[in-house]
DNA sequence: AGTTATTTGAAACGATTGTTTTATGCGGTT
DNA sequence: AACCGCATAAAACAATCGTTTCAAATAACT
């Protein structure tokens, strides 16, 4: 009756499906993954997809905003956290940074999801997805880059703002790459103390993207500056 | 008749598929495009394909094979002329950098292909076939992973083995990310000099990665160095 | 209760997938 | 000429795709 925000109480098999489909689309892919692959995961009949989502690419597009949102959400909360506690002179490259990456681990952790999942679904929707994103997550998803993207040219005013702009999309280019094979690197840590959090993982992260966007450039025309519109 | 290296001569249809399926799949990924879409673009039949490559699978496979390793070849072959460049001192980190990412610029050019295609193909192999990439391929992108590594270790000796893998890694995300969303990264660029070259790219996305690979590390636990298991 | 609206299940829809079969055409050799 | 190996073409293969239909079941409301 009531079109709950939580979308509980109600549907019971919209819940499972939505949750089987993520989890095969993290794992394979949203051309490899079929209908019926997701409903018999779901324990739920193939016309279900339709009816409760109307089609294969509506239930793709509630899938995407359903987990953006609250991403892009909590990123401009932690910009603001970041803004109110650096009143005084400008947030730290590193903060912002930071800001932009940590909600994919809060976020989950929180919600007791599966957060490997979760990034891999998300990564497949930049990689795969690139052009099909939904209007509401894609404008969402600019205006965070486009609030980023302002605070760190405060904290790098040496920086023009179109390197800063290609840069910040190669940062986007570390997460997303990142997030997407992260079983495979551990291969890499494998020895001492186990597999590696989350947070280490991050901090590398923020170490290396901290790093880039302070990189002395080489001399190189300068441009007017634009906003990327890219989906993050 | 004779097998040239180049496939010229014999077979007419079987480069023309080769071409056909590499533009497609550039453009669409791997699962989205069909056999007859391929062989439509080609002018060829449906059959051509099974009889030339034996499977859509194969084709794929002989395609990574046979535009990864000319790029593998050309980045020893970098890395070479940088060693006997610079046999007095370490190789300074753009050089090395330069040597790993040019090659995609380079080849293509000579032999005339489109640039931006062959990239989106790349980049679609490494990541929508991260799992199923031929081994030869695999093989060949793990030697130039790892002497890339070593040459890196020599020039940044503060950094710590297991560190500088995983920075390898974010560099690696750092191309892939911009061969693959090349065209939507011009319009950060739209503005005065026109679009920006790929030699502009390229300069850029070595600054970011120089001064990623040069970052001071927050402290973290030190463990062994392992080698990346990717297909970059 | 009975009526209505919503949610399911089984089956079938036409279209398209990768692959195989069968027949035909062509060039070179004996 | 007859034969051969190779390449092409048209057609059909079974399988699977996303989607629809329709009847049965369930829930909600008067």
């Amino acid at each position: 009756m009531n079109e709950s925000l939580h979308s509980k109480g109600g549907d019971e098999t919209k819940g499972r499906i939505l949750l089987a489909a993520q989890k095969l689309f993290a794992e394979r892919g949203f051309e490899s993954v079929s209908l019926r692959n997701i409903t018999t995961e779901a324990l739920a009949n193939v016309a279900a997809v339709n009816y409760h989502f109307g089609s294969k690419d509506a239930l793709i597009d509630e899938l995407i905003v359903q987990y953006t949102l609250p991403v892009m959400r909590e990123r401009m909360r932690l910009f603001d956290e970041s803004d109110r506690k650096f009143q005084i002179g400008v947030v730290p490259v590193e903060v912002i940074l930071d800001a932009f990456m940590r909600p994919y681990l809060i976020l989950l952790e929180e919600s007791g999801e599966d957060r490997e999942m979760f990034c891999k679904f998300m990564g497949r929707c930049m990689s795969e997805r690139g052009d099909k994103i939904p209007e509401k997550a894609l404008r969402s998803s600019q205006r965070v880059v486009k609030r980023m993207t302002a605070m760190l040219s405060d904290a790098l005013p040496d920086v023009e703002m179109e390197v800063l702009s290609w840069r910040v999309h190669f940062c986007c280019g570390v997460m997303v790459h990142t997030l997407m094979h992260e079983e495979m690197l551990k291969t890499v840590s494998r020895g001492a103390s186990g597999d590696p959090d989350f947070e280490t993982t991050l901090q590398r992260m923020i170490d290396f993207c901290k790093g880039g966007l302070n990189s002395g450039s080489s001399a190189l025309p300068a441009n007017s500056g634009g906003q990327s519109e890219f989906f993050f």
